[in-house]
DNA sequence: GGAATAGTGTCTCTGAGACAGTATAGT
DNA sequence: ACTATACTGTCTCAGAGACACTATTCC
């Protein structure tokens, strides 16, 4: 019975994922999902943010659920191992440190390890794992307003679009996104203040302040554009 | 390691579950979902549709789907069990039979049991398990076809609908419902005959097929009413 | 005919999306 | 001035809901 952790972040406008090299066998050196072996005495949640900060030195501060167990017998080559999927999402921290027992942890780009021809293969049935969460997180930014949780404590609201757009691979009108955003009572609250432009120039932006300490649902929801036909 | 089963069916327009009666100790007599341990050579799902068929003799012809693995490390006072608890949904099929070992499979109504004074206590957390998964398939029912699951091979718009009114606890608007089901593609298939009408008369209604084999997604979704206010 | 259920039509409101236009910064 | 970004306004369309109306059965 493991844990294992999907800790999503946004990087330079990418997502990325945070991936530790594996320091034991099977699998020794290849990339993998932070977790490990759930404790006798610790809840799932418990353990998968034990884990979490130990690895990566991570700390997931409560924003952290579980998505889909998987429990193929041949997922581990040495024997039956059950694990239960988590996903995180931290706002960019510059560096991810490796954990206590010196492995090392580092964010790699979504996008490549998911491609027909991935950057780097990963162990296990992680490669599937992390698709689900990706997909997970992607839903979670429709029906919830867990995108606060990619951007820091007060953020404008390009900042917050550029999570949408980041996650689900698409560009989304300013305005509109603007509107939605305002309307979901609680979703963000301003804080009067502006932010200095980028080097580009442009007008300076609000800087907003999350609506709420927890998570809340968007009524209504900030819907994914579907793809036509099918 | 186990898998635990809520499998909800729909009965008299109430939404009832499976509960067997405990045939060992602990929770020795009080009622329980079925499930029980993984085997070492099988999958998850595979575990799920096997536990069920031998405790109550249901077969959920791969309509099993996980929804939330449980790990309290004092769910179980013997020792520590993780359970993943699986959702399934099937027709009315009349009586359920005990199964393989005996021991008694029985259709509870859903609204007793998860009343602020159950009509029946039950074993483990699992209130919790299916309440937990009677909101999961309310949910599923807004963006899949998984409503057709719970009918007949051939049924009235007016049956679909009240899968709806039951799984919700609330009515809908005959008209608008129909237009919302018709205008799903693959959602229902017209087959050209009648119903008869009920004992106390109306108009014959016209039988359809679930249009899909397999679940399809909805578009677009069927939202269930949100609460005003909050 | 009356009651009950099935099905159709219509009106209104809300939200999504496209897109034009205005405001304020850097160069 | 020009450009880039932030923000606002407006138009159109799709879907949801309320509800009136017609159709067909049983009593």
């Amino acid at each position: 019975m493991t844990v294992d952790v999907v800790v999503l972040t946004l990087r330079e406008g990418r997502l990325e994922v945070v991936l530790i090299e594996r320091g034991e066998t099977p699998y020794l050196g290849a990339y993998a999902l932070p977790g490990g072996f759930i404790r006798p005495d610790e809840t799932l949640d418990e353990a998968a943010a034990r884990e979490l900060a130990e690895e990566t030195g991570v700390d997931a501060a409560g924003h952290i659920e579980q998505f889909h167990a998987y429990g193929d017998p041949l997922r581990d080559p040495r024997m039956r191992v059950v694990t239960v999927a988590y996903l995180a999402i931290i706002p960019d921290l510059g560096a991810v440190k490796g954990g206590s027992d010196a492995r090392t942890a580092q964010l790699v780009g979504v996008d490549g390890l998911l491609s027909r021809r991935p950057t780097v293969e990963l162990a296990f049935d992680h490669d599937q794992v992390l698709r689900d969460g990706v997909e997970a997180a992607r839903t979670k930014l429709e029906t919830t307003s867990v995108a606060t949780s990619f951007v820091g404590r007060e953020f404008t609201l390009s900042q917050l679009r550029s999570v949408y757009e980041a996650a689900w691979g698409i560009p989304l009108d300013p305005g509109n996104f603007r509107r939605k955003v305002l309307a979901s009572p609680r979703f963000v609250t301003p804080t009067g203040r502006v932010a200095a432009p980028g080097p580009e120039g442009g007008k300076p932006a609000e800087l907003y302040r999350s609506g709420s300490r927890r998570l809340i649902a968007l009524d209504p929801p900030l819907r994914r554009p579907r793809r036509r036909g099918a």
